[in-house]
DNA sequence: CAGAATCCTTTAAGATACTG
DNA sequence: CAGTATCTTAAAGGATTCTG
């Protein structure tokens, strides 16, 4: 019975549930690489996968496929398919997903000011 | 090669890699229970480990455990030790950690938000 | 190009029992 | 009371192969 965070909010909230507010949120971000796909998005603009794939360095096809999919059932990025050969998919924020985005600026910069303050503290070189 | 996200964060930091701002912040809250546990201690004050199980019910023991021990390795959280018997342990927020909360309100904000739009969309009763 | 499918490893989290 | 230790399960993520 160790289900995921996602998972449980929805459950959850199927059963009227709603005392889960701030779960509900991190249910969306959580997960490794989530807050930085939203950030790429919402800051620079829509993106193709193999886009991704090169800036995220690191990241496995399967991963990002899970992720991005995952975002879309959660409505906060949606995916365009232009009718071309070679396929080109883009995608983009939902109007949702702009709504978190102070959010994700707000973690962009917390986590600034304390990497300066580990570093002043000389706890990081 | 499976890191966790904690674990990549510090070992980028020690590199000198500093490009993880948003990561950061994701790498100290993510985890099950630790928003919901910063939430409490914020808003609420001070916490005993008993008092946390009762609250958060179907946390393991260990699983609490864990995530304080965590949050305390990120400085977010203080151990404070009354020399008594039975021994009484309080759990609290740092100021560092206070400086997070602003963010954990958003998050509860914008759940609370997208609660009640999925409610108005009939997609949840 | 954009993915789905399969297999595999690591880690998070739960259950349970034990200790000062 | 406030944990630690051990064991087990489940889920996240990676590697690789295949497809329209």
């Amino acid at each position: 019975m160790c289900n995921t965070l996602r998972e449980e909010i929805q459950v959850k909230l199927q059963n009227g549930d709603y005392h889960c507010e701030k779960e509900m949120t991190l249910s969306i971000f959580s997960g490794k690489w989530k807050v930085v796909i939203l950030w790429h998005l919402g800051v620079e603009g829509p993106h193709r996968f193999n886009d991704m794939q090169r800036l995220f360095k690191n990241i496995s096809h399967k991963t990002l496929s899970n992720q991005l999919k995952e975002l879309m059932e959660d409505g906060v990025i949606s995916r365009k398919v232009y009718p071309e050969s070679p396929p080109r998919v883009e995608y983009s924020m939902t109007e949702l997903g702009y709504t978190l985005l102070p959010i994700i600026e707000m973690m962009y910069d917390w986590g600034k000011m304390r990497i300066e303050q580990l570093k002043n503290e000389g706890l990081i070189s």
